[in-house]
RNA sequence: GUCAAUGUAGCUCAGUUGGUUAGAGCACGACAUUCAUAUCGUCGCGGUCGGCGGUUCAAAUCCGCCCAUUGACACCA
């Protein structure tokens, strides 16, 4: 079974900032999560490279736009590597597969008779690359967004017939589940019905773009273009691309996770866009929020703007991992402040989960010979056992629907319960009685079990935690069987070796 | 301006079809313990559930108005 997940395809004006991290991160955990349970991934990511910005930019740097972007996709790639992203695609939308594959699919619009030849005038701004509907607002005819003085354009440009596929649209976003979250949703759904128009697909004295066949002088509009990205990603052949060798690689994707700004493009145009060429629209679209720094917008303006290197060399990926996953709700708006980020590492990973793998492991130890004891003498009373099962059951069901957050804090609710359990027995207090060895190892078996299922939940999120802990219960991950096999209960092997504790996460401290 | 969403303890949030003293985690305070990473645990502090009015035997939960915040309103990777 494949299952297809993207990313944006993230435009090269600078190098990836924190909202291109999060959207990864969530991206990788899920196609991490997707791999462990069988489904054969693929995951692309990218970069969106054309355009007139991207051109004005290079120019700026006195570099040639394919020099710059270069530049930059290796910055992207250097990144993914060094957060541990396990994508299987980088498409780039200035290699030549992908220009092939714009122009077929842009032949095959064409051919629905969804393309004519349109003038668009009015106020222009290079740093939005649209065009403003009012500028009457300024005075000075300067952008909102970026200060900058817009320019007149009167230039003719393609259209596509959006304004056609009115009713298929509708009846695509009724799906209650193609947008996601259903806030969303309804706003998507309340701007298609006020009309869908038709929108401009090339530019003029654009050089820095794909080439419209047989019209001069014009390149596609960015948007055309980059979407398009996700498709020539799965194309595997580099001198003969197609769209039906795309179509049989895995589209169309099963999700596209997105930030909120861009969920139109992808819930509305998109679609409309793939069906005229005669494509399956993809399954779902997934707009998550922003993320704002002490309840305040991350801008260049405000000099707020948290630096994900910085946060990658301070803290670590898993701590910054766990932070934007289990602590901020997908498709909500987040808040990264310092003081609760340490609180909640220190306390879920260090305290609660690393603390409870250190004081299991250093019992067993103690008291059974550096080894896992023995669960032959199984006690009636096995809440544990059934509290883990029934977390394994409800970490699907969340992940299952995107719910990462609630997977994370289920996986910590079943090592808040291994604590309590652990304090309720006091196996300290029974080891003291000789008799009670067969008792103590059961309970110490429960523990040690239970926080196996804690580390191999953890896979998908925080993966490198995940094996620290794997390692410290003397490395029992079996490649060769089923992770959901191995999260049944009672896979633990008793009598085997468990090395020295050491914590598995460093503590943070305050700035 | 129009439309929509949100507004529950200091912070992040749960609160099912309205029903006993409104919950969790973190933070804070006290106690206790040692198997453990000054850790786990127990107890406590802390909320007129944005405001006003209404429906009801009963509302955080339904209705109306108001306030605040956020988002969408056509091409902002």
């Amino acid at each position: 079974m494949s299952f297809v997940i993207t990313t944006p395809l993230y435009y090269v004006n600078d190098k990836p900032h924190l909202g291109s991290i999060y959207t990864t991160l969530i991206c990788d955990s899920i196609a991490r999560y997707k791999r462990l349970t069988g489904a054969d991934v693929i995951f692309i990511t990218g970069v969106d490279e054309h355009g007139l910005k991207i051109q004005r930019t290079a120019k700026n740097k006195g570099v040639e736009p394919q020099f710059h972007c270069d530049e930059i996709s290796d910055i992207f790639k250097q990144n993914w590597k060094d957060w541990d992203i396990t994508h299987n695609k980088f498409v780039r939308t200035s290699s030549k597969k992908h220009e092939y594959i714009v122009k077929e699919f842009y032949n095959r619009v064409k051919k629905s008779d969804d393309i004519y030849m349109g003038v668009q005038k009015g106020w222009y701004c290079v740093g939005c690359e649209e065009f403003k509907d009012n500028p009457d607002n300024s005075p000075t005819h300067k952008c909102p967004i970026h200060q900058k003085t817009l320019e007149w354009k009167n230039e003719e440009n393609l259209f596509f017939k959006l304004s056609k596929y009115q009713s298929q649209i509708e009846e695509l976003i009724k799906e209650p589940k193609f947008i996601q979250p259903k806030e969303r949703r309804n706003e998507i759904i309340n701007f298609v019905s006020k009309g869908l128009k038709d929108f401009s697909i090339s530019r003029t004295n654009v050089s820095w773009g794909i080439s419209v066949p047989d019209i001069d002088n014009h390149t596609f509009y960015v948007w055309f273009d980059a979407l398009l990205g996700y498709v020539s990603a799965i194309s595997l052949d580099m001198n003969q691309p197609s769209l039906d060798e795309s179509i049989d690689n895995g589209w169309p994707a099963d999700i596209h996770l997105i930030g909120k700004d861009i969920l139109r493009f992808h819930a509305v145009y998109w679609p409309a866009m793939l069906i005229s060429a005669g494509m399956k629209v993809p399954k779902k679209v997934y707009g998550h929020g922003f993320l704002t720094r002490e309840g305040q917008k991350m801008g260049k303006s405000l000099g707020n703007v948290l630096d994900p290197e910085i946060l990658l060399s301070k803290y670590g990926k898993e701590a910054v991992r766990w932070y934007l996953l289990k602590d901020i709700t997908l498709g909500q708006d987040g808040d990264f402040q310092n003081k609760r980020f340490v609180d909640i590492i220190n306390n879920d990973l260090a305290n609660t989960i690393g603390n409870l793998l250190n004081r299991t492991s250093s019992m067993s130890r103690k008291w059974f010979d550096n080894r896992v004891p023995s669960n032959e003498l199984l006690s009636k009373d096995n809440t544990l056992e059934l509290y883990a099962k029934k977390t394994v059951e409800n970490y699907f069901r969340h992940f299952n629907s995107y719910e990462l957050d609630l997977a994370a804090n289920v996986i910590l609710s079943l090592a808040i319960n291994t604590n309590l359990y652990l304090n309720e027995k006091q196996p300290w207090t029974l080891i003291k009685d000789e008799k009670n060895i067969p008792l103590v190892s059961n309970i110490i078996y429960n523990v040690l079990e239970s926080t196996r299922i804690v580390g191999l939940l953890l896979l998908p999120i925080l993966p490198n935690l995940s094996s620290k802990i794997d390692q410290q219960l003397g490395l029992l991950y079996n490649e060769n069987e089923s992770w959901k096999k191995q999260l049944d209960w009672g896979k633990l092997i008793h009598e085997s070796i468990l090395p020295a504790p050491n914590p598995v996460i460093e503590k943070l401290e305050y700035e």
